[in-house]
DNA sequence: ATCTGATCATAC
DNA sequence: GTATGATCAGAT
């Protein structure tokens, strides 16, 4: 099934997730002819990417949804085997300078997480990565419910990068959306916003879901 | 056992 | 550095 065309609709994007669902991550990398990992210790994207592969998203750095055509942005989680979530889930980079204005509505946030999916794939390292399993994928929209509690965190979150807090911010705010560094290292900097209103510099940050949230996602979908 | 801050690979 | 893809691993 080595298909690298990208899907022309949501039918068929979840014809092809579906159709590789129970399959195990050396089978779909034999596929592929790409060699399995000993583990993901420096291949932390490796999953990611043979899904993009298998379903036809389009490759590379850009800053936008993997099926941009389709609204729909492609996730891979790990789970253990009751089907929890084992890590947060990354949604994108924190803006910490000209917070001024950014409204929900227009945010990378909300923007991203309109439609996503979610591709389960048995996360335990107990399991040798070769031998990990595929799920059923699960496409996502965020009730009003879900929307309303991102909202709340991220419109939380952006106040105090505005306040010129974000020092202060730690990964326990928030209910269901949190924000942690996201660089290559500590060492890494950006430019935020300081108390007195000038511009200081400070580690990167990123907003990530929480697992109780995602695991919230996958029972509600996995409930009929 | 879970969580939070830190980190890894790669393209540009 | 910023953006993509995330998980690691020490602290709690």
């Amino acid at each position: 099934m080595n298909i690298h065309n990208s899907p022309t609709s949501i039918e068929e994007l979840m014809d092809r997730a579906v159709g590789m669902a129970g399959l195990s991550l050396a089978q779909l990398a034999a596929e592929h002819s790409l060699s399995v990992p000993k583990d993901l210790r420096r291949d932390k994207g490796w999953i990611g990417q043979l899904m993009e592969l298998e379903l036809g998203a389009s490759a590379g750095s850009k800053p936008q949804q993997d099926f941009l055509h389709l609204g729909v942005e492609l996730k891979t989680i790990p789970v253990d085997d009751t089907g929890k979530p084992l890590e947060t889930t990354y949604v994108c980079v924190a803006p910490l300078l000209d917070t001024t204005g950014l409204r929900w509505h227009d945010s990378l946030v909300r923007h991203k997480l309109q439609r996503v999916l979610w591709i389960p794939v048995q996360g335990s390292r107990d399991i040798p990565l070769g031998e990990r399993r595929i799920g059923m994928p699960v496409l996502w929209q965020p009730t009003p419910a879900e929307e309303q509690s991102l909202r709340q965190d991220w419109e939380e979150i952006i106040e105090l990068i505005a306040l010129g807090k974000v020092a202060s911010i730690s990964a326990r705010h928030g209910e269901v959306l949190q924000l942690r560094p996201k660089a290559a290292n500590s060492r890494a900097k950006t430019e935020c916003i300081r108390e007195d209103g000038t511009i200081g510099l400070t580690n990167p940050r990123g907003f990530y879901l929480k697992t109780a949230f995602t695991q919230q996602i996958l029972r509600a979908a996995f409930a009929d």
